[in-house]
DNA sequence: TTGAAATTGAAAATCAATTTCAATAATTGT
DNA sequence: ACAATTATTGAAATTGATTTTCAATTTCAA
């Protein structure tokens, strides 16, 4: 997915495509690793160093609503977003670099259905996340 | 494992055992949801009045420390905290009435296993929580 | 019982996120 | 190209959560 398509996307939303908005899409689409507010704030600068903090909050809120970017989890905190995977996925994350990767194939099912079992509850969702070390780091 | 247990684990870890850090600990130890520190706050109030809010951020905090408690991590936010399972669970959560439960018996190896192979990341912990309704909301 | 040291709550400070608002910029229809 | 409409902007103010500071109090070991 590239930058443009996000933009087309938020335009098929009803947005208007602005320098503001080019700039945090161009840097949250193209991180490797989570990016916090700020983050996406101090690097967009780069690209357009009229950018108000505020518009970075907004425009991640808008990205998110239309699932092109997700918010990612960690024990440290979980104000960080990254592109989003498509689909039904899983996050792998490296401790060291913190760069981001998708995985699926998860066959939870077995699991699920013996949790249900055990436990009563009817599943609906679950999160899955691997911590490690990213090839280049390990 | 019982409030005396936690607050004996307190001071043996070079704390004193007070009004205060007993409200706290007795709110926490009995829920079956996870609770926002505001939450731990007035609940424990009814316990000991004067309690402040300080101190139950400086409770959790110890106690969280000690293990006793663990942060739940949530769609809507991450600031509630539940009495820790013991050794390495995992967390199934009712949707509805928020109460946390865990479970072990998690086969994840032959998935981290494939993961490895596949993605050349060499995978040091996993989290996975599991969301749904419990046995009487359902 | 006493005295040192930890703990307390209130107030102030910090930090993140949201709301308000007047000025500006992007689109639409002409 | 142009004006009119409407969304978007950044700054400032606000809110809300968490942390720090500090003098008074409480715990506990001797």
């Amino acid at each position: 997915m590239t930058d443009t398509s996000w933009l087309n996307q938020l335009q098929d939303n009803g947005c208007r495509v602005t320098s503001a908005r080019r700039a945090v899409v161009e840097t949250v689409q193209g991180s490797p690793r989570a990016l916090t507010p700020v983050e996406v704030f101090d690097l967009a600068r780069q690209r357009y160093s009229a950018l108000g903090l505020v518009t970075v909050y907004r425009t991640l809120e808008k990205l998110e609503e239309l699932h092109l970017i997700q918010r990612v989890h960690q024990p440290h905190g979980c104000q960080a977003f990254i592109s989003a995977g498509h689909g039904h996925q899983h996050l792998l994350l490296c401790k060291q670099c913190g760069q981001v990767e998708f995985f699926d194939g998860d066959d939870l099912k077995p699991l699920t259905e013996s949790i249900e079992q055990r436990t009563g509850y009817q599943i609906q969702e679950h999160w899955l996340q691997l911590f490690g070390l990213c090839e280049k780091c390990k």
